[in-house]
DNA sequence: CCTTGACCTAAAGTAAGGTTGAGGTATTAG
DNA sequence: CTAATACCTCAACCTTACTTTAGGTCAAGG
């Protein structure tokens, strides 16, 4: 019988994300199945779309921990309406842009370094790639410091 | 005394490669040091130069694997020319403009979706990104099959 | 009623890319 | 010469994102 609620088996054949995968995603509150009387997870039609967004995120490069941070956003009673999703896709497309643009600045350079081979050397300008690829955190900060005589 | 050969701290110093991070690149063939009569490492200067690509390339993104890959075509007696770099950074420049192209067709595609907040529905472009994104192995193959009713 | 298949939990295992700690040796400054 | 660093190896541990296994329960068909 078909009926509104899905266990988990049917929602992982609907989203292709596997059983196991779903209950971990359980533990890391990506999804929030309620139960019925033998113990069972019961998903709602609304997680098919929530899981298949965790695939898209993922797909995108996104942590398990940024995709909590964004479906946080979602209603958690009532069913997530368009707007709800399309809020969270104009995040997303600004993330891309700003991945897009890195990666550009990080290809121009590389073009300025091919003549020259450098790569490694303290005038190479990839070496202040890491400004902007890993802003937070100390990283190899004297990378700079230090010529080779 | 400042010679010719450079200690692991020394390199470490000069790269921002922590110490043990440059062990387990030499484990894994990223680095390949000589000894001393004393069992210590001693590295050339152009290891200075493979340390800093190590960091640069996995900041683009690759694994030890792949850069293991980049780095074996290096030549391992002579110290690499500017000609042997410079071959590796053209490779990484077409790496970078192919992930820069499917970054660009996601964005273009989540463009499309903004509009409807689908993100999980049959039609959405979205489910077709995973032909580009992991073009090998399975995955969620079935995940257009099934229509929601 | 009984079997089969789907489901449950908890714990352990996996791979990548390292870090940390213990116990011991080398090197170097004074 | 001696103490303080720096270095060595090996093994265990860490995080992320899951999968696998073991042992047991639930649900549906005949």
């Amino acid at each position: 019988m078909v009926s509104a609620l899905l266990s988990i088996g049917q929602i992982s054949k609907r989203t292709g994300v596997s059983i196991s995968a779903i209950r971990y995603y359980e533990t890391e509150g990506l999804v929030k199945p309620s139960r019925n009387a033998g113990g069972q997870r019961r998903f709602r039609r609304s997680d098919i779309r929530r899981l298949s967004f965790v695939l898209i995120a993922q797909q995108l490069g996104f942590s398990i921990g940024q995709i909590r941070q964004q479906i946080r956003t979602l209603p958690d009673e009532r069913t997530p309406t368009q707007r709800d999703w399309a809020k969270i896709s104009r995040r997303f497309r600004r993330e891309l842009d700003e991945r897009i643009a890195g990666l550009t600045i990080m290809r121009d350079r590389l073009d300025g370094c091919i003549g020259c081979g450098c790569l490694s050397l303290r005038n190479c300008a990839l070496y202040n790639a890491q400004d902007r690829a890993s802003a937070k955190g100390p990283g190899p900060r004297y990378l700079m410091g230090d010529l080779p005589s």
